[in-house]
DNA sequence: GGTATGGTATACAGAGCTGTCTCGTTGCAG
DNA sequence: CTGCAACGAGACAGCTCTGTATACCATACC
């Protein structure tokens, strides 16, 4: 061994970080870029440096790994960086709302700029009952309550229903920027703004 | 022969209609239904009752025969279901323009909603410069217009501006119902008639 | 030293994919 | 009748896909 690592790094001396790390690690670059359907497994352990039989080891199946991945997509994309952001951004739950549109703005714009993984796997996987849509499904509900969450705090009335708008335009803003509309999320922070001031009291006709 | 049909449909008098309008019609209910990318050609040309020599006597390869599915899919489902149900629904630019809601709305009830092939193309071909890609931005294009040209009989300023906000929504709503909010028409449109009435002097902030 | 563990390397099965080739058939035009 | 054009049937090449099987290697721990 050499240092205090914790006890499942230091079984190999030779390689730095384990397989299984590098593994997910791969999955979430070449899934988040490329879409599941379009990486085979074959790829993803050689990108990964890891032979494929070290793959099937941890994940009995590619599901089980694009399920993994998806929830990793959570961890990192959802969580740490579009709620953090948000938050972080705005003081009222009203600014953290909109706030979402300027982070999605310097995504659109990074060179990278992948689309929306959760939408992706939904539409790559239209079987009803597939455990990859079901899964993306979820996620997707994870940000709806995310969303959620801040119309309760800024006393909409219906805070469902606002969240389902709101996402509506989330959504929407980002196949516009995948479509090519750079400009695609300041275009729908005007639209939200117009949700977000009608929001106290309609959302409803009436 | 039998009647007075059009001559390129006489030709056999074994089988009624045509290889290639079997083709076609085949390639248009399975492409979109499940995307072009979970349909090979065996299995297209079997459902169509065509031998596979026959397909690519007609259309040299797959993505010729995916870019004659976008058209027509842009001809049945843009022009001839959607522009024409919403220009019958409202009466006024504006009316017409939250008719497409509510045609949406029908759309999401019926038990074969597939979602919208050009984001579905879209997203399923994620290289920079693949022409069904490419092809699927111009589609989307061509319902920015629709919208675009509602937008000007509307006197919107901005028209531009206002049709792409529209269309987020548009796809917004199309991904919600897919990840299965029935109700995602009716919300949407709550939230494009706030759309609208702020348009004629909005969209930008002063 | 012995053994369990986790990883590597490689071959393979079985299926599906796009696209090609050949041969036979059918129906119509001249 | 002859020739032509479209179509059908099927085999096949060459690749990629998921998933498995086997044999070997290195390290960690007892």
């Amino acid at each position: 061994m050499r240092t205090g690592l914790p006890a499942h790094h230091q079984q190999s001396a030779t390689r730095s970080i384990g397989a299984r790390e590098r593994i997910d690690r791969t999955a979430y670059r070449l899934f988040s870029r490329h879409g599941i359907r379009a990486i085979g497994v074959d790829t993803l352990a050689a990108r990964a440096g890891v032979a494929k039989m070290t793959l099937y080891r941890h994940y009995p199946s590619k599901d089980e790994l694009a399920l993994a991945f998806l929830r990793r997509r959570e961890e990192l994309w959802t969580r740490s960086w579009l709620q953090r952001d948000a938050e972080r951004r705005g003081r009222t739950p009203g600014a953290k709302l909109l706030a979402i549109f300027d982070v999605f703005d310097k995504w659109f714009r990074r060179s990278d700029f992948e689309g929306c993984s959760f939408v992706k796997a939904l539409l790559e996987h239209g079987e009803r009952g597939h455990r990859v849509r079901i899964a993306a499904v979820r996620h997707i509900g994870t940000i709806r309550t995310f969303v959620k969450q801040l119309a309760k705090e800024a006393c909409m009335r219906d805070p469902d229903g606002f969240a389902r708008q709101w996402q509506m335009l989330m959504m929407g803003c980002i196949v516009a920027a995948y479509a090519g509309d750079l400009d695609a999320a300041k275009r729908a922070k005007k639209a939200a703004s117009l949700l977000l001031a009608a929001g106290g009291r309609t959302g409803r006709r009436k």
